[in-house]
DNA sequence: CGGAATCCTAACCGATACTG
DNA sequence: CAGTATCGGTTAGGATTCCG
């Protein structure tokens, strides 16, 4: 017996995942998805969301203030990957108690740039868009 | 007694969830970061992740085909959303069975562009960060 | 100061079954 | 064909505690 359709279905799902899983589109995706690496890009890149400074070193502790919302698991996690991904630098000072500074890489702040073109977007459409949520949950029977 | 340490803290993170809730940017990035939103876009798009053609309505069935992981849950709820935001419109045909088909706005082309613009740098970089991450995972001690 | 390790809950999401 | 409804497993991520 040769294959079923679920299973041609089913094969047809694991390579398309595969594909899913080297596609560099779908790999900067699920970076730029998470909520806290395009903040602590924000921070570094020396703006909050609004308004733009110079890119600046800074100290974690100055990052877990400035993030107010984040819980220090998931500031020191999201800076280890993006450390990994070469997009930040980490340099530990030895001095007492130690001081760790974390700066954007050129390839991170070219990031930063590249994320800053959807904040364009948003600003400007994104009052259309919730115009149409709006107008969507106006009507009751959904 | 005045407020504590621990207290003002959590004021802090009370207004800073608060302004990021509706920070049109982040908004904006909590609907991209859904893997199946922008899966969906290019799809309606005309491309597939690579290439492009011109953008054209696709019966429900047909996405489902193309975007070979998605359950047929999360392919409704994402073609929802999109529907909600004014990013994609629905078109009920009473035939027998019921066809239904899904089109591009104008806002949800304009949007494409926008995260295309994000595929261009991860083509362009994502070796880079590639490179990064394996020199990373070299040194043994983390 | 800058973490690492542990525990624990909320949500997400897939699989399955049923419907107009 | 194009969904809706329900259940259950996985897991992201917060709170807490401890360490160099």
């Amino acid at each position: 017996m040769t294959a079923t359709a679920a299973q041609r279905r089913a094969q047809a799902k694991v390579e398309y995942d595969a594909f899913l899983a080297v596609c560099p589109s779908r790999q900067l995706l699920d970076r730029v998805a998470d909520k806290w690496v395009t903040l602590v890009l924000c921070a570094l890149g020396g703006g909050s969301d609004a308004g733009y400074g110079e890119p600046r070193a800074m100290r974690y502790s100055e990052l877990a203030r400035q993030l107010a919302g984040v819980s220090q698991k998931m500031l020191t996690q999201t800076l280890r990957t993006l450390e990994r991904d070469g997009l930040i630098t980490r340099t530990v000072t030895p001095t007492v108690p130690v001081t760790v500074t974390y700066e954007l890489t050129e390839l991170g702040a070219s990031l930063r740039q590249a994320v800053a073109t959807l904040k364009i977007w948003a600003q400007t459409h994104m009052d259309d868009v919730l115009a149409h949520r709006a107008a969507y949950d106006e009507v009751p029977g959904r």
